[in-house]
DNA sequence: GTCCAGGGTTCGT
DNA sequence: ACGAACCATGGA
């Protein structure tokens, strides 16, 4: 079977989606916000409870931290896992403002940046690292099911790695490339993409981006 | 009715 | 170190 290289398979992708503008934000807090939110769950419903602390103008660290957790639950309902995600909201809004929020997280380096969000309860590997790179604009690539299972299928990983074994040997992948942040960015936004795309014919949809002939967006 | 979505924690083995 | 149950709504 064909392997393809990780920087075939990006090229392949944006040669075939093209840019995706990620992320859908106004801010790097709504970043953070909507990071937790989409644990496990589809970023419509993510949407709808945005909306809601937006028409409630609770879209701030402060006022959620001040709201009470029964209030915030409700208005977090859409998105699932409403009282799980009420508390990890007020915790990653207490690191937030205790660290004196973007104006003072955006100075530190990126090491010290991870393992400070790893440190916040409901806070993964996953959900850090989407932070660092869609909120932060830190040249970290961001792993998911969908990265693990695409490039697997198309032999560019092995696919057994563990999470940080599997971003190294991404990272290194693209080493040779410019712009990461930009870049890492772009892929991984792809990836999610491409994950929606169902293409009828064969091959099957996680390789066909990468033949010539399918016109499916 | 079933499956799954832009995961993490906790608790067994 | 690895697996499974748990959390919960809404769209396909």
């Amino acid at each position: 079977m064909a392997h393809y290289s990780i920087a075939a398979v990006y090229d392949r992708l944006y040669q075939h989606y093209g840019a995706q503008q990620w992320w859908p934000a106004d801010s790097a807090f709504e970043v953070i916000v909507g990071a937790v939110l989409t644990q496990n769950t589809a970023w419509v419903n993510v949407e709808r409870a945005i909306d809601n602390l937006k028409h409630a103008k609770a879209l701030d660290a402060r006022i959620i931290l001040q709201t009470p957790i029964k209030r915030l639950a409700q208005w977090l309902k859409p998105s699932g896992y409403f009282n799980i995600k009420a508390k990890r909201l007020k915790h990653v809004c207490r690191w937030y403002v205790s660290h004196g929020a973007y104006a003072t997280l955006r100075q530190w380096e990126t090491g010290k940046l991870r393992e400070s969000l790893l440190a916040v309860h409901g806070i993964g590997k996953e959900t850090a690292d989407a932070i660092l790179l869609y909120a932060f604009d830190r040249p970290v690539f961001v792993i998911d099911a969908y990265t693990r299972r695409l490039l697997r299928r198309l032999g560019s990983i092995h696919g057994d790695e563990s999470y940080n074994d599997l971003q190294r040997s991404i990272e290194r992948g693209l080493a040779r490339r410019r712009d990461k942040s930009r870049l890492f960015n772009e892929y991984h936004a792809l990836i999610v993409r491409h994950a929606k795309h169902s293409c009828a014919a064969k091959p099957r949809c996680e390789t066909c981006v990468l033949q010539r002939g399918c016109a499916k967006k």
